[in-house]
DNA sequence: GTGATTTGACCGTT
DNA sequence: AACGGTCAAATCAC
């Protein structure tokens, strides 16, 4: 509408992307803090962990103050303060009239999200299909899964699945959100054995937890048993915890595995063939190309 | 009959 | 305004 001097354009957006900063890093610094506590809490006794920890939190506290320092010295808008990562920026206006119909919660990227190209839709995993839309840029359609316990155990995991525009007999799926559901007749983790964990591929999901003692909260159901869990059963849940870890892949099946943080040296799984990682995530995450990232 | 899938519409975000 | 994610009625499959 109005036109804008070219110059307060250029101040608000450096003070967008100061802003935008800021955000991120309290999310980074969130997290971090979160992991810190899990670590500490399952590697008791381990003062490396806590060092370490430590090093990185004082890392963190320090590129704050100096961004904020930079920032105020520029235009003085940031009002996010250290406590900002619960900005209420533009806080989306809730339709509380009851039709929730269409009601678009595009996922904010705080959400663990993994890509995976596989032949097959089927990964142990039992989803229900709630939606699927043509995207734009893309060949194929995108089809919308959440986990089947999304109301009986409130699990929040989600999928899109397309199929490749390389290589369109496979499929990229994208994981978004962790299992929290436990699937009755699963066998507790603890029970499973070396040599299955041997044969099996255990995809890493992001950011609660990177699985480092993580081992109380194996999720969700590997068994591919096209059943809601009764009441019983879910009663004698105990509730999973919500930074859980793996996904338990039957060797035979074994998808391309493909993780944000690829630098973190967290992963567990027995092989990962990164060699056959989604380009296209690397490519738009972190901007380079994955041909030369793992020559 | 019950649960899963399909598909058009809705609506928040960009 | 376009795009993308989700909802929910209609339909399908078992």
């Amino acid at each position: 509408m109005e036109q804008k001097p070219v110059v307060a354009c250029a101040e608000a957006e450096v003070s967008l992307v100061g802003d935008t900063v800021v955000r991120e890093m309290a999310k980074i610094r969130a997290s971090t803090a979160r992991l810190g506590v899990l670590l500490r809490e399952t590697l008791a006794g381990n003062s490396t962990v806590g060092d370490v920890f430590e090093e990185l939190e004082d890392s963190i506290s320090r590129a704050f103050s100096l961004l904020d320092r930079k920032l105020q010295g520029g235009d003085g808008s940031p009002s996010s303060g250290h406590q900002s990562s619960e900005i209420p920026t533009k806080k989306r206006k809730v339709n509380l009239a009851g039709d929730r119909r269409g009601g678009c919660r595009r996922r904010i990227q705080s959400s663990p999200l993994r890509i995976v190209k596989s032949k097959t839709l089927d990964d142990g995993q039992t989803w229900r299909k709630y939606g699927q839309k043509e995207i734009q840029s893309a060949k194929h359609p995108r089809s919308y899964f959440r986990c089947t316990h999304k109301y009986d155990q409130g699990c929040m995991a989600h999928r899109q699945a397309q199929l490749s525009e390389d290589d369109p007999t496979a499929y990229v799926i994208t994981y978004i959100g962790e299992h929290t559901c436990r699937d009755p007749t699963v066998v507790p983790p603890q029970m499973v054995s070396a040599s299955i964990l041997q044969d099996a591929c255990l995809i890493s999901f992001g950011a609660g937890g990177h699985g480092v003692g993580q081992e109380a909260s194996v999720p969700a159901s590997f068994a591919s048993q096209k059943q809601e869990s009764d009441e019983d059963a879910a009663s004698n849940l105990t509730t999973a915890s919500s930074s859980s870890g793996y996904f338990l892949l039957p060797a035979t099946e074994i998808p391309v595995v493909t993780t944000p943080d690829v630098t973190s040296g967290f992963h567990t799984a027995t092989d990962l063939h990164m060699d056959f990682m989604a380009d296209t995530y690397l490519e738009d995450v972190f901007g380079f190309d994955d041909d030369e990232f793992f020559r």
